[in-house]
RNA sequence: GCCCGAGUGGCGGAAUUGGUAGACGCGCAGGACUUAAAAUCCUGUUGCCUGUAAGGGCAGUAUCGGUUCGAUUCCGAUCUCGGGCACCA
């Protein structure tokens, strides 16, 4: 009988669904004496297109990681769900007018089919669905719980919003402005991509593809909910030392992140109309204020209504409108050529206390720091494009160390000896300054931009001064001065948490006529989508949700005021925000998960996914974990202990696969043609598991002759019985040394956690390849071996495991160990060498003294042949590896 | 532009703390079995030079340089590719 795959597997896969083989028992029923090991997979978005073959690369690794950790002994929680919601689904709906949970429900059938045809040892018994009622309900309980909290600037944590101190000069509706203005969900008008034709808003990913069929996208205000992420930005960062997550993964949070150390500068404005004006900057370069010779405000900025100009107020105002039309990307894209206007107005350098014009320009945006800079244009090169263009002064105040020892020699005057600054340097000193000369010369015409740290010069009590110690004593000055102080500025905004969209959660929120907004009680939830057959989507870029009378209008179930619904959804994010919480307690009606049950399977001890979702969903699910952290739902700080990227997996081309290229593999041929656990393996063999690699259906071919050679050693192909190769007699030596080195390889390739399965793999090759050598193998190193390749191919292990006369599944057998001894060589090979180059081999007794190593290389001919004449320098041994001589 | 990561045979990739470069697989070549083919099994496979042969020699881990008895591994510079961010003051 031949190795087949579709009958074994099949056979394999109903068993272990027949049997449950992989429930993880409730919390009371599991057995606390064993440690706990948490495995989760990204949840799929469930397309219509089914699993592609990126999906099972990641899945496997999980699979193996759980299929060993049961083996080991672990209670482990494998669990897999959908993440439903979002816009593929919901075009797919307006294209066939039709609910979208038609199509989710369709896909769903589909992935799940996939994924069980390739083995995969979830709990099926705990799988969601983040479009569920009874999981989006929870979602909406975790709004909830958002707009009903604080941040505690000094505790640093989220706390219930009843907690807030109210300032007791606050009266009616100040109170609630004032509320509503802390609370961590929360409306504000924001900028939004909006695309007439379409008659809807975009996300800033989607603009550049309608973008290139011709449609227009604009920026248009409209009132968005924000959740305060920015609160915990300084956590988010901390928190990342604590996490054992790749260093790159890290670094693109930390920049997303994005902190600043800098100063705030408060400048006087020149008034026009008697009214003293302020302006606040927010500058990481306090030690070049001396430097600064203009301000830009960002086209919003509210000020510059107030203090234009007449003269400019034409221009400004065509400038303004222009900026407003522009889209984000099309400010960016724009960004070489710089593009601005003069105010009218100026402003008075504290320092220097020269007159600064004040321009408006959008290459200064509103949303980081004030949204108005000082310009230092001599350090910062969009500065200095922008005074180059408007033809702006430039003041040189940091200069690169090597100009150190000219710019600040000692010149001996009249009152003994002084500093002189470059200034004063420049009228009395030649040659020897030449350089520094040419360096200020070029920074005032724009030649040279210097952004580095260096040292002040023309900069008053700063000169001199290192640019760090000039950064401390001007923030200090500031401070005394009572005009700025010290400041930490994020690059991280608050998160844009509303969609116009049907398909996704509804928000539990009400409306009033007069405006008032409020939010609905626990006991109300979930707020359902309307159960429509189809529905279409609204020309004012509101959600469809709003052309849905019957689902909008609504009264206030408490004082039967009439109100209407918030049509907002929140966005795709939402449900993987806290799904593998649910995961842990997924029947649980009372809350989204028991807190003892928490308690024991937190945090998650391994996570894998594709690196697409490094930056926003794993920020966003931390964001959320802290927050509920914060509010004592959850014990555990951080949700995601261990984080893994894998790899892309590129088409035969060596390119992205895609539809357009027709270098798309579809795992369910795959599948068919070469097996589950062929797949399994190959897609494990292909490289290291973070590595972007070429597929290869010829590598996968490889893989079906290698189970098939592993089925060949068990079974006798014609007759079907078992091989009568195998027998019950001991293991050989050599049978234990083969047997013990694989389960020691093995063992710590999976212990490792470096995911380098490919190396596993390669490891039982060499050992098949060993068993096809001898005469007889003895069967119980037979089944030690089908243990160890158990979670990589586990149909083919269970099938052999049976008809070796096992009844029991393996997935619960342990895992072999190995014994140190038993891998250790008696003979091994050391390499001689002559000056570090290798010019003989010799196969010898194992731990041999460095002597007697010394003394094998001096007697070998070769050896001999290469030190002849020469005079022996150093000699270097070492232990079971090699001998070098060296020799002049 | 900035921040990460990576460059090893025809290809995917191996190589504990610096210690025998190319494990394992694919592909290719040759052989066995077969009327033939497929499947299977065996052998070879970094390049160049040399030898009838066993063998021997030289070069070689993107490029150039450094440290070292010895470098794929450590250090410096450069080039190329991939990913992320992108006017963040």
């Amino acid at each position: 009988m031949k190795y087949e795959h579709l009958v074994i597997e099949k056979k394999w896969q109903d068993f272990w669904v027949n049997n449950k083989t992989f429930r993880t028992p409730d919390i009371d029923k599991i057995d606390k004496s064993k440690p706990k090991y948490y495995v989760l997979d990204m949840l799929p978005y469930p397309s219509g297109d089914g699993l592609h073959v990126g999906h099972p690369e990641g899945y496997t690794a999980t699979d193996i990681i759980s299929r060993y950790k049961r083996m080991r002994g672990y209670n482990v929680l494998h669990p897999m769900g959908w993440d439903a919601f979002g816009l593929p689904a919901e075009q797919f709906a307006l294209k066939k007018k039709v609910n979208p949970k038609v199509g989710v429900e369709e896909c769903v059938i589909r992935f799940r089919g996939q994924l069980q045809a390739l083995g995969f040892s979830y709990d099926w018994d705990r799988e969601i669905n983040t479009t569920d009622e009874d999981y989006y309900k929870w979602t909406q309980w975790m709004f909830l719980k958002l707009y009903n909290s604080y941040f505690d600037e000094k505790e640093n944590k989220a706390k219930p919003i009843e907690e807030l101190a109210i300032p007791d000069s606050l009266k009616g509706d100040d109170i609630t402005k004032f509320i509503d203005s802390q609370r961590l969900a929360f409306i504000s008008e924001s900028p939004v991509n909006w695309c007439p034709e379409l008659g809807t808003v975009l996300a800033n990913e989607e603009v550049p593809e309608q973008m290139e069929k011709g449609y227009t996208v604009v920026r248009r205000m409209m009132k968005q909910w924000k959740l305060r992420i920015t609160k915990y930005a300084q956590r988010l960062l901390d928190d990342l030392d604590k996490l054992e997550w790749p260093e790159n993964i890290k670094k693109l949070q930390t920049n997303w992140i994005g902190r600043s150390d800098g100063a705030i500068v408060k400048f006087k404005i020149k008034s026009n109309d008697g009214k003293g004006r302020d302006i606040e900057v927010f500058t990481t370069r306090p030690d070049t204020l001396f430097g600064a010779t203009y301000m830009v405000f960002a086209p919003e900025h509210k000020l510059i209504s107030e203090i234009v100009s007449d003269e400019q107020k034409e221009a400004v105002q065509n400038y303004i409108d222009e900026a407003a039309r522009k889209s984000d990307l099309e400010r960016a894209e724009l960004a070489k050529d710089k593009t601005g206007v003069f105010t009218g107005a100026y402003a008075i350098n504290p320092a220097s206390e020269i007159e600064m014009p004040i321009y408006i320009s959008d290459y200064v945006l509103m949303s980081y720091g004030t949204g108005a800079i000082m310009s230092v244009p001599g350090h910062d090169e969009r500065d200095m494009e922008f005074a180059k263009k408007f033809d702006l002064d430039i003041i040189p105040v940091v200069i690169p160390q090597k100009f150190k020892d000219v710019a600040f020699r000692k010149i001996k005057s009249d009152n003994g000896e002084i500093i002189i600054s470059g200034k004063g340097l420049e009228k009395i000193l030649n040659g020897a300054s030449k350089g520094f000369l040419n360096y200020c010369e070029e920074v005032r015409e724009a030649k040279t931009c210097f952004t580095e740290e260096g040292y002040s010069i023309n900069s008053g009590f700063l000169t001199g001064l290192t640019t760090a110690e000039a950064k401390a004593k001007m923030i200090k000055w500031l401070e005394d001065k009572g005009i700025g102080r010290r400041n930490i500025n994020y690059r991280l905004r608050d998160w844009l948490f509303s969609r116009q969209r049907f398909w996704g959660e509804p928000f539990p929120l009400i409306h009033f006529e007069d405006g008032r907004i409020k939010a609905l009680k626990e006991e109300d939830l979930p707020v359902r989508l309307p159960n429509v057959t189809s529905y279409t989507t609204s020309k004012t870029g509101e959600s469809p949700l709003s052309l849905i009378d019957e689902w909008l209008n609504t009264t206030d179930k408490e004082t039967g005021e009439k109100a209407t619904r918030e049509t907002n959804t929140m966005p795709q994010w939402a449900g993987s925000c806290w799904y593998y919480l649910r995961y842990i307690d997924p029947k649980n009606d009372k809350i989204f998960c028991d807190k003892e049950k928490e308690k024991y399977w937190m945090p998650v001890d391994l996570y894998i996914g594709g690196s697409e979702h490094a930056v926003l969903h794993l920020l966003y699910a931390r964001f959320w974990h802290k927050v509920l952290f914060d509010l004592g739902y959850v014990n555990s700080s951080e949700p995601f202990n261990i984080l893994f990227n894998q790899g892309m997996i590129l088409g035969e081309d060596g390119v992205k696969m895609s539809k357009s290229r027709g270098n798309v593999i579809n795992p369910d041929d795959m599948i068919k043609e070469f097996g589950a656990d062929s797949m399994r393996m190959f897609e494990m063999f292909m490289g290291p598991l973070e590595a972007t690699k070429p597929w290869s259906t010829e590598g996968i071919a490889g893989l079906h002759r290698f189970l098939s050679r592993v089925w060949r050693l068990v079974v006798d192909d014609r007759t079907g019985e078992l091989n009568p190769k195998i027998v019950s007699d001991d293991p050989t030596d050599e049978e234990k040394k083969l047997l013990h080195t694989t389960i020691k390889k093995m063992t710590h390739d999976i212990e490792d956690g470096d995911m380098k399965f490919n190396t596993s793999i390669a490891q039982m090759m060499i050992f098949v390849n060993e068993l096809y050598k001898v005469e007889k193998i003895s069967k119980s190193v037979m089944e030690n071996f089908l243990l160890l390749l158990s979670p990589y191919a586990p149909h083919i292990a269970e099938e052999l495991w049976q008809r070796l006369g096992h009844t029991e599944s393996l997935a619960y057998h342990p895992w072999p160990e190995y014994d140190e001894n038993l891998t250790k060589a008696e003979q091994i090979t050391v390499a001689f060498s002559v000056n570090g180059k290798v010019r003989a081999k010799m196969s010898v007794d194992a731990d041999l003294s460095e002597k007697e190593l010394e003394q094998f290389a001096f007697d070998d001919e070769s050896i001999k042949k290469h030190i002849a004449g020469k005079e022996v320098v150093r000699i270097i041994v070492v232990k079971n590896k090699m001998v070098n001589v060296v020799v002049k």
